[in-house]
RNA sequence: GGCCCCAUGGUCAAGCGGUUAAGACAUCGCCCUUUCACGGCGGUAACACGAGUUCGAAUCUCGUUGGGGUCACCA
């Protein structure tokens, strides 16, 4: 077979070379260490918190080694680009704070361009045609059905599925046969015809796992479909070799094709890249775990914390805490550090998959809002909630000075610090009375059984003759209007003896803070009052006896 | 099924041949306290199993079991 001939038969129109390629895409000036990382999403709009570990991981490791980390898209499949796709992503990513260093996502252009792999075509097939040059690549012409049938004897065989070695008929074509069948029109593949020997293995060491003994990779593979758009695996080789990139984090799901694109970097003449395969992150199911999936779990999509509310500073820093589990350590040894200081090791990195751990989000978000300043809180509610809370907007961005005092109220500072709020949206849920206008407001109250009508009414009506809001001692005063109703002041002497006493302190507090908020549990009510002001406190007050009443 | 990866409390995990087997979250109790939250103190709770190697194994080897991934003209 002559492969020169072969080649101007399929690619006629391909005159440029890998040489040129080389040129026109230089190696980077860039110190040995630099890492070149990419994220490299298909655009489907969907964005996974998965994905965004990644990103995170991948922007973090050029960061601390003063490489670049850029965006390519990998739109190869055209079945499964959705409309905006790529710039939800872009935006997704940004509310996160995970912007790139080249190229034009992130507003300029370099020699690297383009970006995104539907405008590259030439350059695949200019080292597609390289390879059958060489004898390397084939077409193929086999049909969906063949190649089931295929399948078929390979399973009763029990042997290898998949096309190769006896059962890559199409190697065997000759010059003439594939001309005719081109000129008949016929649709067809480019395949590599992989030199690999079975039962040969080859080492790979990722820097997570150690050393990993696979089977070399034997199978033809299809490198350009019959659109002539190549495949992922050999996108990827190309791209990433010519795109410079010299360090590749992806989920572990791409280990298996490792020997593949060993492969195909070698008989390309390209240097690999330095892989390293993250493990996923998890959900429990049944007593097993399982990839957190698109389908069955809202907490999967990067949205879903967007639209719950919590900062893109939470997300991260607890992404990070699974990346490295020390990482909470050293942030705990230096809380005035931010997480660009911590560097991130791969070795430590997981090496099975952690599950996905609300609770601790939460928690890990918990902190973080309480280290943020009121003014930060303010601007970040702002944000959220023009576009997740309408209503809370209005209020924050029409009365700041009052919103700057709610937030006060359930932040607190300094060594009174409360930890109530996770995320944004918990806001409405847990301080809806501190927003909603008087005449909307609905509350729920929470009234506990051992307190009888009369004996609310009769503290409530008590505490109208005077709030003591204009005290400086407002408690002070609540225990003296508790003790002549019979409420002990003091809670100590109350458990030491609650014969002498219709209850404490607790008790009248209790009842006015179920009046004013509708809530058993609240942050400081003195201060909730003052917040929410007197005439709306009393008109509360008075809702209240209405409703114990009827 | 073939190939590959993984296995310490409920969760995330330290551990690298000799440890009373860290820590964080969760949980429970106590203290503080007008409730809640915060904070402080304390408790419950783990090396999947079986063989080796070794004076000695969570740690090394092999096997078993369990979990995960992958075997497309999808990425």
């Amino acid at each position: 077979m002559d492969y020169e001939k072969l080649a101007e038969l399929i690619f006629p129109d391909i005159k440029g070379t890998v040489e040129d390629l080389e040129q026109r895409f230089p190696e980077r000036d860039l110190p040995a260490e630099a890492k070149v990382t990419r994220f490299a999403p298909s655009p489907t709009g969907y964005m996974h918190i998965g994905g965004l570990y990644a990103a995170m991981i991948s922007r973090k490791l050029a960061r601390q080694s003063g490489g670049v980390f850029y965006l390519r898209i990998e739109d190869t499949d055209k079945k499964r680009e959705v409309e905006d796709g790529v710039s939800e992503i872009i935006n997704a990513l940004k509310k996160f704070g995970l912007e790139f260093d080249e190229g034009p996502f992130a507003g300029g252009e370099t020699v690297y361009a383009p970006y995104k792999q539907s405008e590259r075509k030439e350059i695949y097939q200019i080292c597609v045609k390289a390879l059958m040059k060489k004898g390397l690549a084939y077409p193929c012409f086999e049909t969906a059905e063949e190649l089931d049938a295929i399948r078929k004897r390979q399973e009763e065989a029990k042997v290898d599925i998949g096309y190769y070695g006896e059962y890559a008929a199409a190697r065997n074509l000759t010059y003439e046969e594939i001309e005719a069948n081109i000129k008949a029109g016929m649709p067809y593949v480019v395949r590599l015809k992989s030199p690999g020997t079975p039962g040969q293995y080859i080492r790979y060491t990722d820097p997570i796992r150690g050393n990993i003994d696979m089977p070399e990779n034997i199978m033809d593979v299809v490198l350009l479909k019959s659109d002539g758009i190549p495949t992922y695996h050999f996108a990827h080789a190309v791209d990433d070799h010519f795109m410079r990139t010299n360090l590749v984090i992806r989920g572990d799901e791409w280990l298996a094709s490792y020997p593949l694109h060993k492969q195909l970097f070698e008989l390309c003449g390209f240097e690999p890249p330095e892989y390293v395969h993250i493990s996923p992150i998890m959900k429990a199911e049944g007593n097993g775990k399982r990839k957190l999936s698109k389908r069955k779990d809202p907490e999967a999509a990067v949205g879903f914390y967007l639209e719950e509310g919590y900062p893109s500073e939470s997300v991260l820093e607890y992404l990070m805490t699974i990346a490295n589990s020390n990482y909470e350590e050293w942030h705990a040894a230096h809380p005035d550090k931010a997480m660009d200081d911590f560097v991130l090791s791969l070795s430590k990195m997981p090496v099975s998959g952690a599950l996905f751990d609300m609770i601790k989000l939460n928690d890990v978000s918990k902190e973080m809002i309480s280290s943020f300043t009121t003014e930060q809180c303010y601007e970040k509610i702002l944000v959220w909630a023009k576009e997740y809370n309408q209503k809370l907007y209005q209020f924050a961005a029409a009365r700041k000075d009052d919103f700057i005092k709610t937030i006060e109220l359930w932040k607190m500072a300094g060594s009174k610090a409360r930890k109530d709020v996770a995320k944004w949206s918990d806001l409405t849920e847990m301080f809806g009375y501190l927003y909603v206008p008087e005449g909307e407001l609905e509350l729920d109250y929470e009234i506990d059984e051992k307190y009888s009508s009369s004996q609310m009414a009769e503290i409530i009506r008590e505490y109208q003759k005077d709030m003591f809001l204009d005290s400086d001692n407002w408690f002070g005063q609540m225990k003296e209007m508790g003790e002549k109703l019979g409420y002990c002041p003091n809670v100590k002497e109350y458990k030491k003896h609650p014969e002498g006493f219709r209850g404490s302190i607790t008790d009248v507090c209790t009842v006015v803070r179920v009046a004013v908020t509708g809530k058993k549990n609240s942050p400081d009510l003195f201060t909730i009052m003052s917040v929410i002001g007197k005439d709306r406190t009393e008109a509360r007050l008075k809702r209240f006896l209405e409703q114990i009443q009827e």
